[in-house]
DNA sequence: CGGCAGTTTGATGTTACTCAATTTAAGTGG
DNA sequence: CCACTTAAATTGAGTAACATCAAACTGCCG
């Protein structure tokens, strides 16, 4: 990781996105003493960021790019948590735990911002809307996270990859205008592989049966929609 | 639900479990003119307390038996998201969110104690115990379910009942003491199975060959631990 | 042009599901 | 306390979904 000049102002601050909506109430309410309660850094493309166990009295935000929380287990296989997107923070977990409980690795190359926990606490009751932003992101999180135990828990191979690609396209969407219902989309097959709980040959199977039957197709780094009701009746939890 | 009269006091306020230490820390910071800040409820066994997408103006706490959050699915199935014990809060994001984004049963008979959201909310800045409390809870849960997703997305049947009877035993015996590994587990092999997304009988036929195994047994509503080594061999995640 | 990572395809194996019948346990009313 | 009823658990046989293994193919980059 290496550190960047400061204030490379994360493209994301105004549209009310958890992560950095708090940076912005915490921005707005800081006193001029405060330089150093905030800093970006740089990571390149596949790069782990942080580990499980790990301390830090840093608070991450993405800023750009993609990334992942999972949970890595002895035998060499992972569960993806969840995909980060600019705006999200790491985890809602993080602003009152030193140790991360997960690791976090960058999917694309990407830009984080760092916020002293400290910082962040004493905001918390200072001031309402770092409270609020913080709380609208657990919320958030824990919703996200009920869903995916469900569709893990309860539904087929189809229907969970289904349930990834709306849940994604939804969150991509809300950040950025898509045309054509075409979607960035840099995971790899074993990403998706990893955050369903399939291998990677099964859902490139499924993948397949998807773009002959005109739903979906993955390719080039873009997921392009070709029919969103049939992707919504598959993949929908209700 | 009927009503009974006001203050059965929650056996767990005192023992630090979150939800029960955010009645308490709330109860100590009210004034006297509060009278109506909060109050109990006794439900019977099975009975569906809280349905997806209803509104309350009340945080629920689970003063005694069992209860568990899951989502109802349109064919039928259902994912238990997670069991609730003496002291828990239904759910975190009812601190903040008016409406539930999941349902709630009673497993056994249970007592609820419910408190006005407005009243929590004022505290949470005024009273940093009570935010303490919360965020503690928060972090508890959020654990819990990455947890439990990793269980669900990557390991095998065997695997994901011994991971939820080690996490159910620890917070168990967390909450009372226990005696030659026998605890009390009000759960049916249906609620098994639809924790860990297993047919019940599948989940039968596991818990007859731990049985087998000299492992655990399961029955009359206890749970005995009979090679605890055994089962933290196979089911922990690390 | 060669090398590599990622994807696709086929053949085979295993886990867990489904369906159905049977046994056991838990209530319930006489 | 015992017959009767009902819910829960067990067992077996057959099947479907997904995993595993291995080989071939594709696109990309040096």
């Amino acid at each position: 990781m290496q550190a960047t000049s400061p204030c490379v102002t994360c493209p994301h601050r105004d549209l009310g996105f958890c992560g950095a909506l708090l940076e912005k109430r915490i921005e707005e309410s800081r006193s001029p003493q405060d330089a150093n309660w905030q800093h970006y850094q740089t990571v390149t493309a596949g790069k782990q960021i942080a580990a499980r166990n790990q301390a830090s009295e840093d608070v991450f935000v993405l800023c750009s790019g993609w990334g992942f929380r999972f949970f890595q287990l002895p035998d060499g296989c992972r569960q993806i948590l969840n995909f980060l997107l600019p705006g999200d923070l790491f985890s809602a977990t993080s602003v009152f735990e030193q140790r991360f409980h997960f690791s976090v690795k960058a999917l694309t190359a990407i830009q984080i911002s760092g916020m002293r926990r400290a910082e962040i606490q004493s905001r918390l009751t200072a001031n309402p809307g770092v409270l609020t932003a913080l709380a609208k992101f657990c919320v958030a999180e824990s919703v996200a996270s009920d869903e995916l135990l469900t569709a893990l828990g309860q539904r087929s191979a189809e229907e969970r990859i289904a349930y990834l690609f709306l849940h994604l396209t939804q969150r991509i969407a809300a950040r950025s205008v898509i045309r054509e219902q075409r979607y960035p989309f840099p995971l790899r097959q074993q990403h998706i592989a990893d955050a369903v709980g399939l291998t990677p040959v099964h859902v490139s199977r499924v993948l397949s049966l998807f773009r002959e039957r005109g739903i979906v197709e993955l390719s080039g780094g873009f997921l392009q929609v070709f029919n969103f009701t049939e992707l919504a009746r598959i993949g929908s939890l209700n």
